[in-house]
DNA sequence: CGTGCCATGTAAAGCGTTACATGATTCA
DNA sequence: TGAATCATGTAACGCTTTACATGGCACG
């Protein structure tokens, strides 16, 4: 459901073809939320048919032919609605914590070291974003202060925040997860 | 698949029911894995099938059977396998960035609003948190080492700060998102 | 000559949510 | 009397993932 509307919500800024809306999602949409092309083609058409996009079949010459879609008032109303509604937190599916809590079974080199993996995984994950926050937001040097970004664009910048933030507690966790397995076991 | 895991890896401490897992879920793991009760009853049978886990039918008087299932060394060796292979980050899908980047369709202080609405949510399951943190690690006094905890209390620790983490980072967050979006747009 | 980009799709399987169902017991 | 707890389930639907499919063009 909330898929269709973070579709119109990128629509509502451009009109847009299915491709070009899934490099979108992964390029500024990834940190929090993500699609297969399989997802937004489909969904895409779904929407067409609620008329609340509407489809230009662009022909194009020697490559497949595009399908632009843009969104409609209709659209636009029922985006603006859902905006109104009151969002629950996503419930989190975190698989090394399973892990980790059967990790009794297994030496703790093991453990210790896929923590130090994963915590290269999120550092990766906030350093594109932060490239991201200076090559989208303050492209004239990045101690800029956020609250003098136009109004759009600020809600934008929050939303990448958020995905920085999250990246950085992870490593965060990380470095104290190591930190706490590492003491001995026969420590008083 | 991995809620498969996640049921072994909390019948290899203790034999239980479903029932019982489904309230152990609720209240120590729901911090990084939900189940509602059908997903577990089926997955409990499933993994009955495979062996992986034995019932025991506990016939009981004025109330229903219960199903008591215990992990077998199949399902431990399995379980221990999976632990380690590596594992990825969950996907995010975050509605309420969603509704941030349609935000400039509603009028600012509904969004100021979902924000601290969100703000309460979280604070809230920190509050929760940090209760079980003081009530399940530390019935002795809060500023106890996690060091000094046994290894398999450590593990179970850890899971639970990432779920602190987790909140108190949110809350930061809604903190920064509405001190941001408070500015005028006016602001030179 | 192979790899990757452009551009879209079908099909099946797996996983998760929502709604509905039962029936006795205990507590306010 | 009504709500909560114990204890387990079925059925339908919807979302997500995985696998498979097409076909030309550009670049090295």
């Amino acid at each position: 459901m909330a898929l269709a509307y973070a579709l119109l919500a990128a629509l509502a800024r451009e009109s847009m073809s299915g491709y070009d809306l899934v490099k979108c999602f992964d390029r500024e949409i990834s940190c929090y939320w993500i699609a297969s092309h399989q997802q937004v083609y489909k969904e895409l058409r779904d929407l067409a048919q609620k008329a609340w996009v509407n489809v230009e079949i662009i022909p194009q010459q020697g490559r497949p032919n595009k399908n632009l879609y843009s969104i409609t008032d209709l659209g636009r109303q029922h985006l603006a609605d859902w905006v109104l509604e009151p969002s629950e937190p996503t419930s989190i599916r975190e698989t090394l914590m399973v892990k980790l809590k059967a990790g009794f079974l297994v030496p703790k080199p093991v453990i210790l070291q896929e923590i130090e993996r994963r915590r290269g995984v999120h550092l990766n994950s906030w350093n594109e974003l932060k490239t991201m926050e200076r090559e989208f937001c303050f492209p004239e040097g990045v101690p800029s202060d956020p609250k003098a970004l136009p109004y759009g664009e600020r809600l934008h910048y929050l939303g990448l925040q958020r995905g920085i933030r999250y990246e950085a507690e992870w490593v965060e966790w990380c470095d104290f997860a190591i930190e706490t397995l590492q003491a001995d076991e026969e420590v008083l």
